[in-house]
DNA sequence: TCATCGCTTAACCCTGTCTTAACCCGCAAT
DNA sequence: ATTGCGGGTTAAGACAGGGTTAAGCGATGA
């Protein structure tokens, strides 16, 4: 993950920047908001730090730049000033977090972390063995192929993927495809039959697994 | 907007309730964790406000259990818990925000805005491929060629390119383009035959795709 | 006033998907 | 040995979702 911090105390900023890299975020640091808004506008970061109190260029106005521009990086703003309108001008001017100086740094690394998830849109992606799901896009690759799956057949995968390696059970499974409107003959093993076909035909790993009489499983054949 | 919120406080609730219906939000309640889960499931909120302790289910479980099912609308947890512990585990579950009783309603208010805006978007220009949307003049160029869309089409374009590449789903297409009023027949499937036509027709690329049962995507084919 | 444009509507068709009902096998219990 | 059960494999028909067309209507602007 990769990003900024803008502030203009120096040991403040020593110290948030050696805690994230700590966490492997590389974390850019720029100690003036003129400085800040040139990083901003040259780079792609996945969240932005905000002091607001800071020489030549505040963070509001930092802040309210960068969205005029169009940059819709998530902006978390740190500052000492904690009355309800400190608040609202900070969220006025287009922030999607406010925190208050003195703060505890772990709290900070979740809420930043929270802010970047969002910003990838939410990535859920599950890797089990070679097969990857993105369940924003809706689709499941295997061995670099995109898989032609039915709708059924996704849904189907999706909800396997969700509790892997753990087994899921039929009841749960049909629950997951079709909610309360249950099909009342056996669809769903003619379903898990063809999805098979699609996702474990072409390899000798079998990633859709039987579990006696637990239910089904996504996962290699070792675990 | 539509929100939900899930708090066993009905004093508190109702002053919740009628402050964001001030502002013209809908704010849908539930009492207890089971019954917010069962909304939640059943609607697609713009954001969610989640009270932690709660009988039968507790706020972090319902977040929990939220997200287990790949829903991901953004969360803000409000407790009078305000140790870090607590806090961390809030953001463990998946929220996006947590605010400690007591506090101010209005600054309730923009946390949630911020929360929600960020679903829909505020950037204002759009690069999928060799498409350019502009939503500030309300146009889009292709292969250095400005489209001719009607109005509807625009906003069809418009609403496919926020979300891209992931695909929106029928309805809220029909939302985007028309609000509540909808048209009663398929009216959706012709603008978007027609939009295709002016997007796709001249490409090797189609961009507009059909996803399953889920819906629309934009996005390069390659994807 | 007329012409044009865009929107809605209702048909129609086609294709891929889902459901259903078979039949098959192996295993365990009787 | 037999029976029942859990699961796998097929194929056929029903169905729905989506694509395509064309007609009519209202608004808008010349």
């Amino acid at each position: 993950m990769n990003i900024l911090l803008v502030e203009d105390d120096l040991d403040l900023a020593a110290t948030v920047v050696d805690f994230f890299e700590l966490e492997s975020t590389i974390c850019d640091h720029a100690a003036n908001g003129v400085a800040g808004l040139n990083l901003i506008q040259q780079n792609d970061y996945d969240a932005i730090i905000l002091d607001i109190n800071m020489p030549k260029m505040n963070g509001l106005s930092v802040c309210a730049s960068m969205r005029q521009e169009g940059i819709d990086t998530p902006v978390l703003m740190l500052t000492a000033r904690d009355t309800l309108e400190d608040k609202l001008e900070g969220f006025a001017s287009g922030t999607d977090d406010y925190l208050v100086k003195p703060f505890e740094l772990k709290e900070l690394l979740v809420r930043v972390n929270a802010l970047a998830k969002r910003r990838s849109g939410q990535v859920e992606k599950f890797h089990i063995a070679d097969l990857a799901i993105d369940t924003r896009l809706k689709q499941a690759v295997r061995n670099g192929e995109t898989l032609k799956l039915s709708p059924t057949g996704y849904k189907i995968l999706e909800a396997l993927a969700r509790r892997s390696p753990a087994p899921v059970s039929r009841e749960k499974l049909i629950h997951a495809v079709w909610g309360d409107n249950v099909p009342d003959s056996n669809s769903l093993k003619v379903h898990l039959y063809n999805l098979r076909k699609l996702v474990d035909q072409d390899n000798n790993k079998a990633l859709i697994q039987t579990i006696g009489s637990q239910g089904f499983a996504l996962r290699s054949p070792a675990d």
